[in-house]
RNA sequence: GCCCCCAUCGUCUAGCGGCCUAGGACAUCGCCCUUUCAAGGCGACGGCGGGGAUUCGAAUUCCCCUGGGGGCACCA
């Protein structure tokens, strides 16, 4: 076997799906698994849809994910160029092939006429195929038409007989040739038609293995007889399901988040994302779920791929977002959350900012949950109005209050290391159970007190995150409040 | 309309004729842990779309139906 190239072919005329994300990773799982080569290629033949911008941004994006390839626009490499608006000579020289070889031919059927034409058929339940109008065109005929300045798009001639190829997910597939029309390889405008460009730079790029979406596999059939006539050995074919909305339509900006930026924006990690997008169909040997990209180019086999279409499901995504969070070193953690904290208008001095990771690690599904985590270390809400209230006007509290101002008051400072916050605090919930004031009665009181809410992360990380300063300033704007409901006969 | 693909818990899937009383994961619910919210541990709920055929035996093979998806362009 020769060495695996495979190829991932975006358009740039729209970001990065999340669906053809899939496409890139499988790509990118199969080359590595087979230890062969990936290649990008940008598909920007439809000029008028385009833009560099998404080209940059695919580029940027695959990266992001880890799933750069070893060929493409940005990375060169010896089949290039890579994008298709640059290969124009390539396409015409096949062009000119197929014409010499009577494989392809003029055609000057206006749109309109051909548009008429295909409804009548469909009207009449009969699949839309052209006619073979100019098919039967002289060479004299052409010419003349030629000279006389009309224009031409050049179509393929579809050979007659079967086209069958062993899909490498589904097995083998079968198309009658005459479901097929000639169909246009050049356009009037010159441009070259997808179905025609793809193949070319297929054959050109020497791609052995082709792993594309569903939507693709009628197109197979084209692509085949293309190679055929090119005189070019066909690459394998593989081709996975398409990724559905929850509602089992097709997946669409109504339900959410679809484009691999918008996911980034949002807080998804690279690792859950690729780890999630290969889970939708791929299964593993055994009953593992979760894989770095490692693993999955060491697991990954495509005779494990699923046919079925999925559904989306973000609750899976979320859940192993989840795993890689709270797997991070709190201080990686920090880092990746700033951002979204800062948005948010929080900010920690260097010596908070392990503590409040590891503080709101636990409860985060996405990086973007942690500014309403982090909120109890930033805030300056007043206990008194918040839903927990109550609980500072307890018949102890006041009592508790006082010895919690006395205790923090000998912090040795402004902020503590986790392991000694604990120790301080532990030290003053001895000092309260010998006053008789413990469990629930020391340490609801302490958090409403100290965060201004009734839950949150464990007290101890309030205590070395929150500072000495604002401990106490809390605690006596929280002791105040309690006086004004202590029991005057305690 | 025609062509192609697909069909196991709500969702993603394991299963490739007896190991299936159908396994795992997410979600849901319950219990435990716990000062709270989470996280974590344990458990429960829940499925082979329908009909034929082959076979001693079918989730697994074949046919039909139904349902879903994709395609049928001078878009990719």
């Amino acid at each position: 076997m020769t060495d695996v190239r495979v190829r991932f072919a975006p358009s740039p005329t729209g970001s990065l799906h999340i669906g053809s994300a899939r496409t890139a990773l499988y790509n990118f799982l199969y080359a590595r698994h087979n230890k062969g080569t990936m290649v990008l290629r940008i598909e920007d033949t439809d000029e008028k849809r385009s833009t560099t911008e998404h080209d940059r941004g695919i580029i940027e994006n695959l990266a992001w994910l880890g799933l750069q390839a070893d060929e493409g626009p940005d990375v060169g490499g010896p089949f290039g160029p890579y994008r298709q608006s640059e290969r124009s000579d390539i396409y015409e020289a096949a062009v000119q092939k197929l014409l010499a070889d009577g494989a392809a031919y003029p055609c000057f059927c206006p749109q309109e006429m051909l548009e008429q034409k295909n409804e009548a058929l469909l009207a009449a339940g009969k699949m839309p195929k052209y006619d073979r109008t100019c098919c039967s065109l002289t060479k004299d005929e052409v010419a003349a038409r030629l000279a006389g300045g009309e224009q031409a798009a050049i179509r393929f001639k579809v050979p007659d007989g079967d086209v069958n190829f062993a899909d490498l997910i589904h097995g083998p597939i079968t198309f009658s040739s005459d479901v097929i029309g000639d169909f246009i390889i050049k356009r009037t405008d010159g441009g070259y038609s997808y179905n025609f460009a793809v193949v070319v730079d297929d054959a050109g790029m020497e791609i052995t293995d082709v792993i594309r979406g569903e939507d693709h596999i009628t197109n197979t059939a084209r692509q085949l007889m293309i190679f055929a006539a090119l005189g070019k050995p066909a690459p394998r074919f593989g081709h996975h399901s398409l990724i559905l909305a929850p509602d089992g339509s097709k997946l669409s900006k109504r339900h959410g988040a679809t484009s691999v930026a918008q996911f980034r924006g949002l807080g998804y990690l690279p690792a859950a994302i690729t780890n999630y997008l290969a889970l939708i169909s791929w299964h593993p040997q055994d009953e593992r779920e979760k894989f770095s990209l490692a693993e999955l180019m060491e697991e990954f086999e495509i005779e494990r791929v699923s046919k079925s279409p999925a559904i989306f499901d973000l609750q899976k995504l979320n859940w192993l977002n989840g795993l890689y969070i709270r797997e991070m070193a709190p201080k990686d953690l920090f880092v990746a959350v700033a951002p979204y904290l800062a948005d948010s208008g929080m900010a920690f001095a260097p010596v908070q900012q392990e503590v409040v990771a590891e503080a709101i690690q636990a409860n985060l599904v996405t990086l973007s949950d942690a500014p309403q985590y982090a909120e109890v270390f930033h805030v300056d809400a007043d206990p008194a109005t918040c839903s927990g209230a109550p609980d500072l006007t307890g018949p102890q509290s006041s009592q508790l209050f006082e010895l919690a101002i006395e205790h923090f008051k000998q912090m040795p400072a402004e902020f503590l290391p986790v392991p000694e916050a604990r120790e301080v605090l532990r030290g003053l919930v001895e000092a309260a159970k010998e006053k008789g004031v413990k469990g629930k009665a020391v340490y609801h009181p302490l958090r409403v007190a100290l965060s201004a809410r009734g839950e949150g992360p464990e007290l101890f990380y309030l205590v070395a995150g929150l500072g000495k300063t604002k401990i106490l300033k809390r605690l006596e704007s929280a002791a105040a409040y309690a006086a004004r409901f202590a029991d005057p006969t305690l």
